[in-house]
DNA sequence: ACAGGCATGTAAATAGTTACATGATTCG
DNA sequence: CGAATCATGTAACTATTTACATGCCTGT
């Protein structure tokens, strides 16, 4: 039917994998994809029954004991949907960093506040840093050879927030070296 | 009145530089944050008259010949509000890049397809990269003793797109490795 | 005369988050 | 037994984009 939403394609993606719950899906989606697309629920839940309304997806029950439980299969029509569109070029590239807008116009604060800005993204950039560090150790790592394109990524991620990270540390010497009074608190 | 919106704060923001009108809000924003905050036309146009309403910003007519101008000028309050709202821990970090997310499935296509996508991105970054040049070029350069918050974030936007160029370079050449077939198209 | 930039705005659609409700199972 | 996790879903809200409508001014 109409245009598919980009947490369509996630969901098609995923389903490659092999049959899977919404929950699962939104589990795999927050342990890989999330730090450059992520997905709620509201959106997961809505957009399996519309796929499989349209025949990219079959649901069928799978309860674990007596919980319920359905799961998802991507059918050839969807994987067809899907190859056509990895191979259109990418669209979509954005990015919000509250913390470099609130930099941006760190002017009109003291030094010391606005060190206290750049400190703030780099924690949770060190914190991103760490966390993907750990699923990188968890998945085989050590470079296979046929490339794996999500350890690829996943390589991006850990190498974008190092990147950052260094980048707070240099901009914290300069606040400092601008401002020396702006040492801590 | 309940909280604003952070394109509220980019408003402010902005306002802090002298008054301005909706339109050159607009185009400053799309010079200079847009690559980590972006805000359109139906946002913006919006936001001004709620501040205006909320008192944090002042609209005064300015045309400029027989073209209306509305130009806002940020109040007192407007600039507490915004000071209040620098200091608070800064909490959004989003990314959505469909060329990662692509490039996260690759799997399903051939290797000529899956470098594809990763030039796709190169040639976007490169863009973007060569395009934050030109406006580091244009503003004053030359590492300012008193540092510069706008410059300081210019340089960030410059060594991410450099940083995302040349790690596609280097998964380029992965690909290329893992399956020497998939050169040219 | 016409293109392009200046200028303001709205309506509709789309996207996405958050909070909530519900209930079963497993592990300590 | 209680907490965490598995599991599904919806409603309300907030955010954001896109497309459109309008019209003046400046430079070629």
């Amino acid at each position: 039917m109409g245009q598919l939403s980009s947490t369509a394609y996630v969901i098609l993606g995923m389903l490659t994998g092999g049959p899977k719950s919404g929950y699962e899906i939104k589990s795999l989606v927050d342990n890989s994809t999330r730090f450059f697309w992520a997905a709620s629920y509201g959106q997961i839940y809505p957009e399996l029954k519309r796929l499989d309304a349209g025949g990219l997806a079959v649901a069928s029950d799978s309860p674990t004991g007596g919980r319920r439980r359905t799961v998802y299969e991507i059918t050839a029509d969807g994987e067809e949907e899907l190859k056509a569109w990895l191979r259109q070029p990418p669209q979509t590239f954005e990015m919000r960093d509250e913390g470099l807008l609130k930099l941006f116009f760190a002017e009109v604060l003291e030094p010391a506040e606005a060190l206290e800005v750049v400190r703030s993204m780099r924690r949770h950039r060190e914190d991103v840093n760490r966390r993907l560090r750990q699923l990188q150790a968890m998945k085989g790592d050590g470079d296979p050879d046929p490339i794996s394109y999500p350890l690829a990524v996943l390589e991006a991620g850990i190498e974008f927030s190092g990147w950052f990270v260094a980048w707070c540390k240099r901009t914290e010497e300069r606040i400092l070296t601008a401002a020396p009074g702006a040492k801590d608190r």
